[in-house]
DNA sequence: TTAGTCATATGACATATATCATGGTTTGCG
DNA sequence: CGCAAACCATGATATATGTCATATGACTAA
């Protein structure tokens, strides 16, 4: 991790229209004056869980990982998020702790502003606490909703809706580079890292999409989601 | 479903003191004037995903699953809830649409708030504002955490992980009557029905549970505990 | 009462998935 | 560069889990 050596303008951010839109000039003026940039690179762990919460975070750029490690050890990620999408909110009010820790999967920037200026402007700004719940409750939904998907299917549905998600949520392309290894595939889809790469494999050898280490190319995107809605 | 025909008083509520209290006693009014009672038999479903958010719910009494329906027709429930939790607040302020369905589990008795009320509260009282914020979030926080739970465990474990939340959270007994179908069960922790059948004769073959229909009495707690654990 | 539905129960079997073993390949780093 | 550690890959096998068939009791609607 290092800190950001030129800080980013403010007017380009995201997070401007998404959040912060609601705050008046003084408001923002505050919540701003405490705000830090930093960098991590690919494996790096930005929060881990139990860490104490002293601040909210944002992503500028990158991917990021959430996720939580049960009791053998074993990682399980709760879901990968890109710039727009919030992450620190999630327990920020009612935790004092990190309920799951957060890695960098790939060059990330991130702001971080003290929580207790961000508590404030709640306190003092209905229209912005509303904003803020409106977000909070969103990226949860979310979180629930891909268990939900993930749950109900096996694991050459599992793969092709993750295959879908990278097409349609992430890149809006049908060619990419797999942003995790295929052990954290396992981890995000709740199989072995061998049934991963079997079920990748066998996409490839059945000419759905190509394959070439971490490179794929969605190239029969109604098949593949049509294992997801039946597989 | 049939209106309540004596209205609860308030003042032996639970949420009066986990939400309502910080509230002004005009700003409590205010609320308490759309507030109107409902009570519903087991079965029956109180609200269906899909279904507008008009309102504001919370449970009095008795004991609701939450669950969503997939695409094949088979049902899938994320969590149990009895009076203290809140279940309505988790998508209100992010959809104008039930993500969820909520039906009653056993005879529930739900109060339900205009949903402008509530809004209006939240806008001009901050630390109302704050307080929803809090409760919202340890929701979310509960259902993403017992889908960890679950997703980690097999069979067997995830039985005795019931087995626990029913003795811990739900009854506070070691002596009680099943709430749900053993359908249900596997619809809650991911399995056949069958397999749940199996598994609960298992444990009461094992001399772990004694077992008589409905009626489930913990005889040995520390091993449940050490399958909830391990297996 | 009778037929029908649903919940519980259990066995036999099919299938999905995990585990174990082994090797090749890439990546990171001193 | 060269080594060590991950990562990727695939086969053989074990195990867990789902599916299908069948039976019984409880409850309900006609």
């Amino acid at each position: 991790m290092k800190t950001s050596n030129e800080i980013s303008s403010c007017k380009t951010c995201v997070y401007r229209k998404l959040l912060f839109d609601s705050l008046t000039d003084e408001e923002y003026l505050m919540v701003n004056k405490s705000r830090k940039e930093f960098i991590y690179s690919r494996g790096e762990i930005i929060r881990k869980e139990g860490d104490s919460i002293d601040s909210f975070i944002y992503l500028r750029s990158g991917l990021i990982k959430l996720y939580k490690t049960d009791k053998n050890g074993k990682d399980h990620i709760l879901s990968l998020n890109k710039s727009g999408d919030f992450i620190s909110l999630l327990s920020i009010f009612s935790n004092s702790e990190y309920k799951y820790s957060i890695a960098a999967v790939e060059e990330t920037k991130i702001c971080v502003i003290d929580l207790n200026s961000l508590r404030q402007a709640v306190d003092t700004n209905s229209k912005f606490a509303l904003r803020v719940l409106n977000r909070m409750s969103r990226v949860s939904d979310d979180i629930i909703e891909s268990q939900f998907e993930i749950r109900q299917r096996q694991v050459k549905g599992r793969i092709a809706y993750f295959l879908l998600f990278l097409t349609n949520k992430i890149y809006r392309s049908h060619e990419f580079r797999l942003p995790i290894t295929r052990r954290e595939i396992g981890e995000l889809i709740s199989m072995t890292t061998e049934n991963t790469i079997r079920t990748l494999s066998e996409f490839k050898k059945d000419g759905i999409i190509s394959m070439d280490g971490r490179t794929i190319n969605i190239l029969d995107y109604e098949r593949i989601k049509g294992i997801s809605n039946t597989g």
